[in-house]
DNA sequence: AAACTCGCCAACCGCATAAGC
DNA sequence: GGCTTATGCGGTTGGCGAGTT
């Protein structure tokens, strides 16, 4: 704004119009300031001195008062920076620790370039610290043509991805369950946050989550990296929705990583149908799939016009995960006719006004997600072979919108759910199995700077041709009713969960396919949450991690 | 010894948004 | 509601020192 571009301005006051306080030689080259010009560039100990004398006494805040009260040359927000970042107690100096190196890859891998966030969870560190080291940190590897995450880091992000995946469908199917358990003062089912809690062992900084609550849960979701933790304490709530809104673009960003990471194979179209991707790529899937980016404008992902997945992007690497930032020729070109404000703004109704009877969501799904969607398009597969021979009546597990969760759990539970609920997955490539399959794991790699050798990620690609057969004999076999596996909506709509058409959108079948598709670990915790007949909150359907999102999609960097 | 490259770091810049008027 | 100000965030730049050629 102005404050900010009057700092930018280049409205040079010639040198001998200043009068530093400090009679230091400067760089007064910046902007002026009720026709002072401010100093620019590295500050001396005495402007310091300045400053901490300043902070002292009036606090920290009220940073364009400094030049006033103090008579420093700077603007406020140079002085908040130098407080921020140099000045300020606490400041842990030095480098890095191994266990904070770790918890930044870490961070990064379920955040993304949240640096400030991620700063919030390493005391004394500055987001500038982390940011310059992070930075640094991609182009060593970089250079030496190695993953930016090592393997188990991804692996674990990829683990939690898929789970709050699969949360967040469940949450979208048992939507329309909502009022009524509100009604009936249900609460969010316990056994679901004991999970969570559980789970707190795969990645050590996930705060601790007995605080949480529905409300809590639904303001942090869309955003929240771990069950939403990440989130500020103090921060506003529209601001979160804003970094929830930014972070799920950050799935979009992954989503342009991942396809960066794609330029490592020799062979694109093979790489991508690794990792269970439809290639080749149809530039105009919009003209296939309008509803991609009309009805569910929520999945930017392609919407935002950043990238070609048939033309593999030749442009620098840029790991970054944009905002959401439209362009009205890339919405025009695109056929979106929504802009972003309204996704935020229908965030935001959604918080206040959960809707009703629907199971559409206003919160975006990871559509396009890639690997997960290889995923469930596996689980598919597989659950169809099933269902084949089972032949199970559907009806069984119909739930009417008058049906009260006991029913519903039951009919989860008693019909379904013991059929998948046995320890070993019904995924023959869960998302474990699938990622190890092409990410290059180094079995005795321990350093998280010791990534996979050359040698080993080459092998990455040997390793995924099963997965790429099973896509092919899928594609075969299905060819009449070939679901678009980037909109795993399709799946949704078809024999995954039935859509009663007479009975509404609240009205859904639950069949084989839920279960195969939510694994044992989750489909424990869903049968439990089912038994217990505690249908949680309906907070957003992306209210689960899809920021994390960009760990799976940033396996790799480009060399 | 000079030139060059690279990594690190501090600071700047642009942008977004909340708050106050 | 519109404008201005303050603040915060993330991306980028540029200076500097160390190492290499």
């Amino acid at each position: 704004m102005s404050h900010a571009g009057s700092e930018s301005e280049d409205g040079m006051l010639s040198n001998n119009q200043i009068e530093s306080p400090l009679g230091e030689e400067g760089n007064y080259g910046g902007s002026a300031n009720g026709g002072v010009a401010l100093k620019k560039g590295p500050w001396t100990s005495a402007e310091d001195a300045i400053l901490i004398e300043y902070v002292k006494k009036h606090g920290e805040g009220n940073w364009n008062a400094v030049q006033k009260h103090s008579g420093l040359f700077r603007c406020g927000k140079s002085c908040r920076l130098r407080w921020a970042n140099h000045l300020r107690p606490n400041l842990k100096k030095g480098a890095f620790t191994q266990e904070e190196e770790q918890l930044i890859i870490q961070l990064h891998a379920t955040m993304g370039n949240k640096w400030a966030q991620m700063a919030a969870h390493l005391p004394g560190r500055t987001d500038n610290e982390i940011k310059n080291y992070w930075n640094t940190r991609i182009k060593r590897r970089q250079r030496a043509g190695l993953p930016l995450y090592p393997p188990e880091v991804s692996l674990q992000a990829m683990q939690e991805s898929q789970r709050c995946l699969n949360i967040d469908r469940i949450e979208s199917e048992h939507k329309s369950q909502h009022d009524t358990l509100l009604s009936k003062n249900y609460g969010i089912p316990n056994i679901m946050f004991d999970n969570l809690k559980a789970n707190q062992s795969i990645l050590p900084y996930v705060p601790e989550l007995r605080d949480i609550t529905a409300s809590s849960m639904l303001m942090k979701g869309v955003s929240s990296s771990q069950y939403g933790s990440f989130m500020s304490p103090i921060m506003h709530r529209q601001k979160r929705l804003r970094e929830e809104t930014t972070l799920l673009s950050s799935f979009s960003g992954g989503m342009k990583n991942e396809f960066h990471l794609f330029d490592q194979f020799q062979d694109v179209n093979k790489a991508a149908q690794s990792f269970g991707l439809p290639f080749p790529f149809d530039p105009d899937s919009t003209t296939k799939n309008p509803e991609f980016f009309g009805e569910n404008q929520g999945s930017h992902t392609l919407a935002n016009g950043n990238f070609s997945a048939s033309k593999p992007t030749a442009e620098a690497v840029k790991l970054e995960l944009p905002s959401l930032q439209y362009s009205e020729t890339d919405l025009g070109g695109r056929g979106l006719s929504c802009s972003p404000s309204p996704l935020i703004e229908s965030v935001d109704t959604f918080i206040q006004s959960p809707p009703t009877g629907t199971v559409e969501s206003v919160c975006p799904s990871p559509r396009n997600s890639g690997l997960l969607d290889a995923l469930l398009h596996e689980a598919k597969t597989l659950s169809s072979a099933k269902n084949q021979l089972s032949d199970k009546s559907s009806n069984s597990s119909t739930i009417t919108p008058g049906d009260n969760a006991d029913s519903f759990a039951l009919n989860i539970c008693e019909k379904e759910w013991e059929d998948y609920g046995h320890p070993i997955s019904p995924l023959g490539h869960t998302a474990t199995s699938l990622f190890s399959e092409c990410t290059p794991i180094s079995a005795n790699e321990s350093s998280l700077d010791e990534s996979p050798s050359a040698e080993t990620f080459t092998e990455a690609n040997v390793k995924s041709e099963p997965v790429d057969q099973i896509w092919i004999a899928d594609r075969e076999n299905e060819s009449s009713t070939w679901l678009d596996i980037t909109f795993p909506e399709a799946l949704l709509d078809s024999d995954w969960l039935e859509h009663d058409s007479a009975c509404g959108k609240g009205q859904v079948i639950v069949n084989n396919a839920m279960g195969t598709l939510l694994g044992d670990d989750l489909g424990n915790e869903y049968k439990q949450m089912a038994a217990g007949a505690s249908v949680s909150h309906g907070w957003g359907r992306s209210s689960c991690s899809w920021d994390s999102m960009p760990a799976v999609y940033q396996m790799y960097e480009l060399p």
